[in-house]
DNA sequence: TGTTTTTGATTGACCAGTCAATCAATCCAC
DNA sequence: GTGGATTGATTGACTGGTCAATCAAAAACA
């Protein structure tokens, strides 16, 4: 799990919980520094720019999450199971928490203006998507594709809700919502 | 439908479309109001501040969209029209472009910092929540709550879609999308 | 020593919001 | 209806503050 070096890694921790804190990703390099204990001009030092900075965050965030669904997919029994993993391991502790999301929104509003960020969305939504399908195919066939786009939906979907009302919802309660939709296109 | 005057709609119009085309909330009253073809001062004039600005364009939209799903809510037949009929007007072509969509993701960062834009956001949610149930429940009874709040959920997460790559879809294909998930949700 | 890390100070641009001043229309008195 | 007064619309110029980014030097280290 190449984690980044120390500087770099509390640099990049203090992104995410500054744009979390504030909701925006107008904060400055100054108070993400300041969180990190350093000036920021070695933030600079380190990433360039403030840009290259949100990147390296969201690249972080995505690896954690990566890392989450491959272990919960490594454990599970079945095509069921690993398609319930993925679900779960989306709404895990370490993505569900308000400072990710809150994080996550901003990433899609950054992807609106950066090219890498968009780019590293797509990949997310293909991973997703691919993950999904995948084992979505034994039980469902050719119906996969379309379910497992309507799961992706919906996890972003309940993700942009919390992202509005942290207080209506735990992890839990969200996973067991999209859980739920999955029962029913299995129609079981 | 109380439009607004002359001038305040020019703004708000205006501020809608920049911030469509920045995909960002990082306008200056300076574009706003040159696009608007007057004066930033006169921005401040009508609206007080920047953010009151930002709020005034939310519930235009808001407004607009209302007002669809009310028309198409009037002319609906029957409960599976009406529920229909609201997520037809979710992608209606009115509300799903572009500029309003970037418009949406930017207003729910919004709604991180500001309380009257999160008022805003949840009486939306509220009434959509509200009007898929009523229509629901003569279909399927209890499930209704909860099949609405999935069928709310992946029209947000069909917008966030959207909002990245708006190249992949149309407003039809999007609502073929959710009416593919009700029909499910109906068993049928 | 020389190299890397780290910083404080600085700068140059940008922008929200203010203000004093015009301009046009409406109102009102005679 | 004419002319002075009042009001709302509108602007250009300005300011105070903020912030990304730079740089030269200090500290830590090897």
């Amino acid at each position: 799990m190449a984690t980044l070096p120390d500087r770099k890694q509390q640099l990049v921790e203090a992104t995410i919980h500054e744009i979390g804190a504030s909701g925006t990703l107008n904060v400055t390099v100054g108070q993400i520094a300041k969180r990190a204990g350093v000036s920021s001009a070695l933030a600079f030092h380190y990433f360039g720019d403030k840009e290259r900075l949100f990147l390296a965050s969201m690249r972080y965030i995505l690896t954690i999450y990566g890392a989450e669904v491959r272990g919960a997919l490594a454990v599970a029994p079945s095509s069921r199971g690993r398609v319930e993993a993925v679900i779960r391991a989306s709404f895990s502790p370490s993505n569900f928490r308000a400072d990710t999301i809150a994080a996550w929104l901003n990433f899609y509003v950054l992807a609106q203006t950066s090219d890498e960020a968009q780019r590293l969305l797509s990949v997310y939504h293909r991973r997703l998507q691919s993950n999904l399908t995948r084992d979505l195919r034994p039980l469902i066939g050719d119906r996969a594709h379309d379910v497992a786009q309507r799961l992706g939906g919906l996890i972003d979907g309940v993700y942009l809700r919390f992202a509005v009302n942290p207080g209506d919802m735990t992890g839990t309660d969200a996973a067991e919502h999209v859980l739920a939709a999955l029962s029913t296109e299995l129609r079981d």
